[in-house]
RNA sequence: GCCGCUGUAGCUCAGUGGUAGAGCGCGUCAUUGGUAAUGACGAGGUCGGAAGUUCAAUUCUUCCCAGCGGCACCA
């Protein structure tokens, strides 16, 4: 070690401070200043956080973390963590501890406790919480060595601790935090003190039970989750944006608009009313005219398959718990989970040659998947569903070449619906898969070669592929910045071979053709579901159930609606008219919460000009228009954006 | 599937060991009103399902189903 009796501390802003000796992150920020005292966190040395009362001993570059910094909020979350532990401990001291990280937004804690709690206890350990924060509690940093630690949280009755330790590679020094009466195993940093936190800016939000080491093989754990922030006023801006995420819920907008129901009899498989099923074929119709674009033949296969091609494909091995099955003449029927091995009995169908290839088989195939029923939400996730799916039998050397066209279309149909931000994750091989390590081998580098060549920027997500071969995921990220994960291409040697698909190259031998499994939007169900989040149900009018509402001001005008209506219907508009004798306050504030983008109002002026004034979802403004220039407006805006 | 919570009118929800209520919506009538709620009257519920305790269960208990929040899972 090249220790120096002088240590010396480079500033962000390049100025040094020399000291005669160790100093630790708090002497420094209370040379720099008071202000800098009270709001130093923790310090960043050589690039780690550190607790501020750890003594640096030599010369290194600094950077005081202070509660304006981002990075100050997963200290503050994991102290907050901490704080409800000890809160817990004092509270319930029966109860084990486990583990409590910093999470986006909040943090959590593991409890393990035969009780589990209630959402009134929240309300107790949050208060005690508060006392924690007021008490101003040191937060002690030391170490101890592995063994001592294991024997020293056994001897506490911490057994879940003593086990986390006991995983800890050997030699390695374990750091644990006081607080008070409570110790916690923990890498740190932490605040130097729990009055660091604000007492005014955390929140305990529920309780939940989650696996011990997120194994559904292991006992249940009691997990308490809570929410904490820099300053009140963010705290209070979280609650809101919770609040305004919640009136986006897909659930309660297709409820109110009358999109789709699901009901007992039919758990997870929605139920589409005209509204929603407009959406849905609007979307369908979209997606066939960009898969002729791109030159994808579409069929139709049985949804009731023998099992035994389910065995023959490999899918039953796997997944047969979540099949569907049905017995008939003596045999087992599987409702496909799926449309690959269907897909594949079609390419089998007569011979093939190398110059059909690559051939791309689209298919909007109704599948079946028995979830677990704890998975269920929404439209999210469903037992019955639609993929845009598709499979491209193609040659290895084909592969690049189709994925850059397949990323281009994804993009461009992504673009198209207002997705412009798009993240890209590359899964390979997991453990439990098909195939052997020569063929993942080639698939991996194919399919990394493939991505490298479209120019995408991907993230790896390992273990994660498909059991029959690795795959890309595609991320888009919605108007409130949430990801959701939807499109996927997939490269898979291990399908053909198992269904024994051929082609007949020019060297005039069979070969054994490449698949390609992909989707865009994935399922159609799901995809709809993020569709009605991201626009809050205010569909672009393209996609609107309704487009548009006329109604008159007094049932005068009644005649003229009807002959406004027709005209509307006529030219492809998807129209309503309300005759209803109630006031124009109220049919429009009416029309505006069904969230209906356009209002055609008619009293005696327009219909006597030949006109229609226009009220707009969103705005309060009203402008009059000739008749047939409204409804080519209307006309023009209603195409969908690749007609435009 | 696992842990917890919830299930009352079409919707949102209140309520009670003695078989139920509001607002909105719906229907009828009146009203003909220029851009986010006109008024009156009326219809509508074996209180998720099954069993048990009780003189009596929508209310208490058990089981089942579904939904919600997480966890696990997601071809």
């Amino acid at each position: 070690m090249n220790k120096s009796a002088n240590v010396a501390l480079t500033l962000p802003d390049g100025s040094v401070r020399t000291y005669p000796g160790p100093v630790t992150g708090s002497i420094l920020a209370a040379d720099i200043g008071p202000g800098l005292t009270k709001a130093a966190i923790a310090i960043v040395v050589n690039g780690d956080q550190w607790d501020l009362s750890r003594e640096i001993e030599q010369n290194s570059d600094v950077a005081i973390i202070t509660n304006r910094d981002e990075a100050a909020l997963e200290i503050l979350r994991h102290d907050a963590a901490h704080i409800l532990a000890e809160a817990v401990k004092e509270l319930y001291p029966e109860v084990q501890v486990t583990i409590g990280p910093a999470i986006d937004n909040g943090f959590y804690y593991d409890f393990a406790r035969d009780i589990p709690f209630t959402t009134d206890d929240l309300a107790i350990i949050e208060k005690r919480m508060v006392e924690i924060i007021e008490r101003d509690e040191d937060i002690i940093r030391s170490e101890m060595d592995r063994n001592d630690a294991v024997k020293f949280f056994h001897n506490m009755g911490e057994d879940y601790k003593a086990e986390l330790i006991a995983a800890i590679p050997e030699g390695q020094a374990i750091t644990l935090y006081k607080q008070g009466d409570f110790i916690d195993l923990c890498r740190g940093p932490h605040l130097p003190s729990t009055g660091k936190l604000g007492k005014d800016c955390f929140k305990l939000m529920k309780v939940a039970g989650a696996y011990w080491r997120g194994d559904s093989n292991n006992e249940m754990l009691q997990r308490i989750y809570g929410t904490a922030w820099r300053t009140k006023k963010e705290l209070k801006a979280y609650l809101i944006r919770l609040e305004e995420a919640e009136k986006r819920d897909h659930r309660k907008l297709g409820k109110q608009m009358k999109l789709f129901h699901f009901q007992e009899e039919a758990a997870g498989m929605p139920f589409w009313h005209p509204n929603g099923w407009t959406i849905y074929q609007e979307i369908e119709a979209y997606i066939r005219r960009i898969q002729k674009n791109y030159s994808y033949q579409e069929i139709k296969t049985p949804q009731l398959v023998d099992r035994i091609l389910w065995e023959k494909s490999g899918h039953a091995d796997k997944f047969h718990e979540h099949m569907y099955t049905t017995e008939s003449d003596n045999r087992t029927f599987a409702l496909k989970p799926m449309n690959c091995p269907c897909h594949v009995q079609v390419f089998n169908q007569g011979i093939v040659s190398y110059r059909d290839l690559p051939l791309r088989m689209a298919e909007f195939g109704s599948c079946h998947r028995y979830e677990p029923s704890g998975a269920l939400h929404g439209l999210m996730r469903v037992r019955s569903f639609v993929q845009d799916d598709a499979h491209i039998f193609c040659t290895e050397e084909q592969i690049t070449d189709e994925c850059i066209t397949f990323c281009k279309m994804l993009l461009e149909v992504y673009k198209d619906f207002g997705f412009e931000d798009v993240k890209v994750k590359f899964s390979d091989r997991p453990d439990v898969r098909a195939g052997n390590d020569n063929v993942w081998d080639k698939a991996e580098a194919a399919l990394i070669a493939a991505v490298d060549s479209a120019g995408l920027d991907y993230t790896l997500n390992p273990g994660e592929g498909a059991f029959y071969g690795p795959k890309l995921e595609f991320v888009l990220t919605d108007a409130i910045g949430r990801d959701w994960q939807c499109g996927t291409f997939q490269v898979d040697y291990v399908l053909p071979e198992r269904l024994d698909a051929q082609y007949v190259g020019s060297d005039n031998d069979k070969h054994r053709p490449v698949m390609l499994h992909r989707a865009i939007l994935g399922s159609f169900e799901r995809f709809i579901g993020i569709l009605i989040e991201e626009h809050a149900g205010r569909f672009p009018m393209w996609l609107a159930p309704t487009q548009v509402v006329v109604t008159g001001i007094t049932s005068d005008q009644d005649d003229h609606v009807r002959s406004v209506y027709k005209q509307l219907i006529a030219a492809g508009l998807r129209a309503e008219m309300d005759l209803r004798s109630e006031k124009i306050n109220y049919k429009i504030r009416e029309h505006s919460h069904a969230k209906t983008p356009a209002i055609y109002v008619v009293g005696a002026r327009e219909a006597e000009e030949n006109t229609v004034t226009v009220r707009r979802l969103g705005s309060k403004q009203q402008r009059t228009l000739d008749l047939n220039a409204a409804i080519n407006d209307l006309k023009a805006e209603s195409l969908a954006p690749d007609q435009r």
